[in-house]
DNA sequence: TCAGTTAATGAATTAATATGCAGTTAAGTT
DNA sequence: AACTTAACTGCATATTAATTCATTAACTGA
């Protein structure tokens, strides 16, 4: 059984149903086949990113990582990129940053001040964004993680 | 030590600073002077409905409730408007809207698509956004409502 | 006054979660 | 092959959190 697979299960199953605990968590992967210790479910929560929640009746649940307000300055960027990008593509190491019509313009500043690692620098224009970076590996890198933040 | 006074405390410190399990909560509390039990920390963060929640590294948080994003077409031009908006002022029937630079275009176009009572059209520079309502009175309600959003 | 009620509390206990560590596997290296 | 290296895992255990239980104090109505 793939890591991989038991993780996209896991954010499938707290996508569904409410799961406060662990152990529970446990029994609904075995029901779908997939057997696994609660310290893997530890280790995999936490890679996850899920929080444990709660609901309004005082009891736990655990919440994948999509609006999930923590206040710091990267909640910020976080809620800018999701307002103002709709789409990225890359060239080798260039990548393309869309955004609406008259909003290229803030994506890159927002972009030039969030010092991300491997971003030399960005032209914007009406509704798209250049980005150069250092190499081909970093702009894989800073594709994946603005694909992340767009899903 | 009254109960109320020690939730409003607990509130206070994870206002300000991140924590992460009950202990390291005792110890703070216990060097503002009050001092309870980790059986009682339980009970008060179950009540006050504190979530713990994953910092980006993956450590534990605990953070208050607080208002959810319901996605709702108000609620996304309120969040796009308090993000981009940091002022107004107003001439009779004309109201300037200040933004962080590059961002009034986009502005601009927020309040042409949201249709708000009274305004007539909207000229939009690099910084400022120039709009035109049908009286004073207008302006002055418009004035109002956006004063609002920015507080 | 006094039995009954309620809320609040901490010690002890139980439950839930995280982690040190050793074993396994897979992929790459010499 | 023999050796590294890194990722992944479960077991055992440590740590953290929730709950049970007994106690206390403050109130209530008979």
């Amino acid at each position: 059984m793939e890591k991989s697979s038991r993780l996209r299960m896991i954010s499938s199953i707290l996508g569904e149903q409410l799961v406060g605990d662990q152990p529970t968590l446990r029994e609904l992967l075995l029901r779908r086949g997939i057997e696994v210790s609660q310290s893997s479910l530890s280790r995999d929560l936490k890679e996850l990113g899920v929080s444990r929640e709660r609901t309004p009746d005082g009891l736990f649940a655990y919440v994948p990582p999509q609006e999930k307000p923590v206040a710091t300055s990267e909640e910020v960027f976080r809620r800018r990129f999701q307002t103002s990008v709709t789409g990225v593509r890359r060239a080798a190491f260039v990548l393309l940053v869309f955004s609406p019509p008259g909003e290229a313009q803030m994506v890159g500043r927002l972009l030039d001040n969030t010092s991300l690692p491997g971003l030399v620098g960005t032209v914007a224009g009406d509704d798209t964004v250049i980005c150069i970076a250092e190499d081909e590996a970093s702009a894989g890198a800073l594709e994946q993680r603005f694909q992340a933040l767009i899903n």
